[in-house]
DNA sequence: TTTAATTAAGACAATTATTATCCTATTTTA
DNA sequence: TAAAATAGGATAATAATTGTCTTAATTAAA
């Protein structure tokens, strides 16, 4: 039902490189400056790395930046990076898992309503998010 | 983001006592029909008992039934009363939380997605998921 | 070429949430 | 009074989340 910690975390970094612009930053500036415990929030630069959200480099002058433009980062990549897909129950992400999927009216509730979510975060573009109004 | 095995069983018996229409049933047989581990089902039907969705009866000849019309039961209200609030991140149900709450961007979309789920999420009846179609 | 600053990776610990069981008490009807 | 049911509370087992630490690799600058 709630997103975690950890993707909150994921959520408010992206927010802090989107202002930051072109910028290369270090771990441990947003950390401070978001709030986040630094090295939970390597972990998690990890992954938007891998996710292909934002891009490290090493070393002296070394640090995160984004890898796109804000326009094209939306809140549903974060969440997906970071947690998965967006589905309110197991069998909207894999109908498999219940044995009664396949007669259950239940069901397509879930994968509707996983839908309807994914549309709207998808829209929440942090382009959007940064220009505050 | 996902609604919790509890609250699937929940919605999965409340289901079950929806078809069952004004009749008594016990714990053992919704635990076997509905697949359900059956001391953890007994400590469910005591939050829906609580939460006045269905009722009780003690000793031979008791069980449960359905506190109301199955038309004025939503998916809503079983998540409501099993998990608590529908929002998909903790500032959604209370503010107070993040101390950045006051001055965030993101945190009016979390708010404004609570209201679209649990719309949508209220409009489920029990009514309209027994008559499958 | 060495050093300092930085991320990468993996192991692991701590905490919290979820799932599940069990025992005893209470209620009710036959 | 006995049997059949739920109520309530304690507690165990499992899984997920959150967080830390150590070591390795990389890079730029001194
Ligand atoms: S019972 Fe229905 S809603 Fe619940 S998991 Fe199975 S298919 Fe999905
Ligand atoms: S940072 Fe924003 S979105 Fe995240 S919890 Fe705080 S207010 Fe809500």
């Amino acid at each position: 039902m709630q997103i975690t910690r950890q993707t909150d975390y994921a959520i408010r970094c992206v927010l802090y490189l989107s202002r930051m612009r072109e910028r290369v930053v270090v771990v441990d500036d947003i950390a401070v400056i978001m709030d986040i415990p630094k090295s939970f929030l390597a972990k998690i630069l990890q992954r938007l790395t891998k996710a292909g959200i934002v891009k490290s480099s090493r070393g002296i002058k070394g640090g995160f930046q984004l890898a796109k433009n804000p326009r094209q980062i939306s809140l549903l990549d974060i969440i997906e990076a970071i947690q998965g897909p967006a589905g309110m129950n197991r069998c909207a992400i894999n109908k498999d898992i219940c044995r009664f999927s396949k007669t259950c009216t239940v069901h397509p509730v879930w994968v509707e309503l996983r839908q309807k979510v994914e549309q709207h975060l998808k829209k929440v573009t942090f382009q959007k998010l940064i220009k505050l109004k």
